[in-house]
DNA sequence: TTTTGGTCGACTGCCTACAGCATACCGTTT
DNA sequence: AAACGGTATGCTGTAGGCAGTCGACCAAAA
């Protein structure tokens, strides 16, 4: 038998790649963001990033445009790179178009989803809710992005898939402090979400992830209102001040 | 009266920043990429496109990262860069992604468009039925791309506009050569859509957009029917063959 | 003939180095 | 006191160079 011949039926065992230095810088910066570590409004210097990473300026330079790309940071041209300051407007609208996404996405899955998707479906919300009843939050949120993945990519839709799984991660940033207090009324809906799409019923699947990923935005912009304690009006210092001499 | 008193009031000047190196080889290589010049699945060797351009590798390199990330080419770690391969199911896909944005769009559009709005939508629809009119095809395809811009940016979600922009620049690699064969239907479509959403009727701003992407989808596929001439099944050549010595 | 091992060439990924620009600082002028 | 111009410096943008790696090709073995 041909290797070729086996190819593409299972899961292909996907050796862990030694991945380019620049990927690993760019997940090492978002990590640095989402975490905190790096303040939105704070200028990114190549040369520091790649001290503190060990590696040269080059691979940053290429993970910071990558970044740009996805919103993480802004380009400034000939002045450098800066995180992005995530605005509520911003955040609404970016929450309205993966709604949008989404939404189609469910559509299309009820419409195309076989059975073995579906098995999969109730793996990953078993897998969540689990995590939720663990109060293990990060892999709550986690399963929660690999479970709305997998709608999009049983859409059968490549390119909305990937759209929405660049909107998605983008989300992120601003959904994983609010996934502690939407907790297990998520995976209620999740739930039945699935039960649309195993049963085809395109319209409802379409209406119950619409209204998920709205009360997503919703409880986001709750809790916005809660602590309006935006710490500093972003002193966007555009450049370092020389040292004192 | 301060300098800054002024700004934001008129357009900003918008000095033509001689632009980084980066993002003139982007556009030369969109440019060498629609043209036909860089054909789908040809390897793209930095070094030959630095010299090409008159550049050194290294504004090359970044170049052709911010293009994968548009899709425009395929990045295969450590092989190198190769220019995607367009095949009609992600023609398909990606035509529906842009009905599902663009209509979104519309809709918003039509709630939220003022008279200045409508005022430039007229504008650019005028000029475009004046370069059918005068068989200015390049032209046509060009104030069609800006019009439906202004309907994005007129959603007043900047993430929409931005993401649909993003959409329409790789629809318009496929468009280019069906723009003739819809010319004037596509503008009396347009000027209809401009009516909804000066009535400021969502739901028909919506349908229309709905019905003229469509419209343009199917276009599409009937020119991909009767051209299956497909010249090569993609001879994927993944690097150079050595020079026989 | 098909498979296996080895060599060569080419290209990518990364690092280092340099030139130009933009900002901050500071003395001078109005 | 405020505005202006000069100067120093940090950082970006770009270039060039080196090592590692992948594929093509070829020869030998099964």
């Amino acid at each position: 038998m041909l290797l070729s011949d086996q190819a593409g039926q299972t899961a292909a065992p996907k050796i862990p790649r030694p991945a380019t230095l620049r990927e690993s810088v760019i997940e090492a910066i978002q990590e640095l963001i989402v975490s905190g570590q790096l303040k939105p409004g704070q200028h990114l210097v190549e040369s520091e990033l790649a001290e503190l990473l060990g590696v040269s300026r080059q691979p940053v330079r290429e993970a910071l445009q990558q970044l740009s790309g996805e919103g993480w940071v802004d380009l400034h041209p000939g002045q450098g790179a800066f995180v992005h300051v995530p605005t509520v407007e911003e955040a609404d609208q970016l929450l309205a178009v993966r709604a949008l996404l989404e939404t189609e996405s469910a559509r299309l899955a009820a419409k195309h989803a076989g059975e073995d998707g579906v098995r999969r479906l109730r793996d990953l919300c078993a897998r969540g809710i689990a995590a939720v009843q663990s109060d293990d939050v990060d892999g709550a949120v986690a399963t929660n992005s690999e479970l709305h993945a997998l709608v999009t990519a049983l859409s059968g839709n490549k390119v909305l898939a990937e759209l929405a799984a660049q909107v998605a991660r983008r989300v992120r940033w601003y959904h994983t402090p609010v996934a502690r207090q939407r907790g297990m009324a998520s995976w209620d809906e999740h739930t039945s979400l699935i039960d649309a799409i195993e049963a085809g019923d395109e319209r409802r699947a379409a209406k119950i992830m619409r209204e998920h990923t709205e009360h997503t935005r919703a409880s986001y912009m709750e809790q916005r209102e809660n602590e309006p304690a935006e710490p500093a009006p972003a002193p966007v210092r555009r450049r370092r001040p020389r040292r004192l001499g």
